[in-house]
DNA sequence: GTTAAAAATTGATGTGTGTCAACTCAAATT
DNA sequence: AATTTGAGTTGACACACATCAATTTTTAAC
């Protein structure tokens, strides 16, 4: 089939992202059978849809480069904005349990992605077990996000909602391997306000309070951090806090 | 062992929620294999934890009767309220990424519930597909949830969140095959304000409201619904709106 | 049944963030 | 390069819900 011979087009076994998609416990030998069922597709420009709400199910996506946006539309038509996924994360695992996407999915920069046909990737799980286990791990995971973006929508302030994205991006880039104190991030502030429950107006003038403190600079599609420390502490962050309680519930029988 | 005979020591072939619990394509024998590695707890009174934070993850639960609150505490100590579940629910499914509960969970009522060890059941969905895949879908359901929770928290008013909350339990008792205009729903109104996001004043003063415009009653531990459409209309709840719109993308491309 | 503790209710007041509007700046298009 | 469009910025103002406080009701304990 002459098919392109570039970044886009590496398979599973060489690919920089395999040990970030299927961590742990995968054979060579099983990742080459994964590896086979992979589809992977010419690169999405800007703007371009991965899968609209109510589709048929029939692929996972592994992200390798870019950002993909995943939203769905309120009943007043507003985008409720669920995430901002980067090289390396799985979507799509959401539409199991109905055979339906219940989302959108879209690219909002040039962006590479690896379609998985379902089917295919749940017989071959069922014959190694370590794809099987890995396969809960990263909805277990989905689970956890989404608690983790319901507790900063219900208990935090503006300042800390936005403190908190900053520096949970910084942790994401830096768990890939990327720089994380300066990286490129282009997503709209107005996106990032609706996914964080707020307006472009509120957000907009904490980043420049930010700014002025030199805590963060965003302008364009670039952020950098001077205190990653600063950022932390001003997200509310936990520490290691719930440690301690469960010493404490120890103690207390 | 001389076991106790009772409604808590039903076997899933006998039980009722076995198609809530795990609904479709589980053969008779795969039901029975199932209920071999089940294990039937003492029924557990208010107050009394099913699991921790941070303690070790080895099995899922099953809810067969009562309430259960599952929360997380955040680093000031106040309560994340993430859930309550209902007989027929799963829990504790979002532990396996880290083999730690990542949640608290209590008995909010007296409550009887199904322990499953997780690694049996692993190994036992392993050989049985239907079994695997009805665990995929349990967990897409879970970040779903989430999801909805999420909009919820971050697009609507105090009186659409507390409508949501009413009518969306309803819609669960009637799905049960239970009573659904009527029924007992033993949880604080001040838990029920925390995991909307808002203060229980707040929820008191709409409480009255509705009982005052005949919508819903919901006085100690019974919730009466004498409006039900007019609750639905008031949670701002999204009745085919996403299904238009889908339409409509197909015509413009 | 009596008492104590906790939850819910109700009113008065405060404030964080939304809303509205005008403006600046950057990016895309011609 | 000029023009258009959309994003981001900044200020003035409004309001939904939080906060604080006092009282009543319900639950739990003895």
């Amino acid at each position: 089939m002459g098919e392109l011979k570039n970044a886009f087009n590496i398979g599973c076994p060489n690919c920089g992202l395999q040990k970030i998609c299927f961590p742990t416990g995968l054979m060579r030998a099983d990742i080459t059978r994964l590896d086979s069922i992979v589809e992977r597709k010419a690169p999405l420009h800007k703007g371009d849809h991965l899968y609209r709400f109510g589709e048929n199910f029939d692929s996972v996506f592994a992200i390798k480069a870019g950002v993909v946006k995943v939203y769905t539309l309120t009943n007043q038509g507003e985008e409720q904005i669920l995430g901002f996924y980067l090289p390396g994360d799985v979507i799509g695992l959401d539409a199991l349990s109905t055979k339906h996407y219940q989302c959108n999915a879209v690219a909002l920069d040039t962006t590479s992605v690896c379609a998985i046909p379902f089917d295919q990737l749940e017989i071959l799980s069922m014959q190694i077990p370590a794809l099987n286990h890995q396969l809960f791990c990263l909805m277990s995971k989905g689970v956890n996000d989404g608690r983790v973006h319901s507790e900063i929508l219900s208990k935090r302030n503006a300042d800390q909602r936005v403190a908190h994205f900053i520096w949970n991006l910084s942790q994401r880039f830096l768990s890939r391997g990327y720089l994380h104190t300066e990286f490129r991030f282009n997503v709209l502030q107005r996106d990032v306000a609706m996914y964080l429950g707020l307006t472009p107006e509120t957000v907009s003038r904490i980043l420049a309070r930010l700014a002025k403190d030199k805590v963060v600079n965003w302008k364009r599609k670039e952020i950098k951090i001077f205190d990653l420390e600063g950022l932390r502490d001003m997200a509310g962050e936990k520490a290691h806090v719930q440690e301690m309680e469960k010493d404490l519930n120890v103690k207390l029988g």
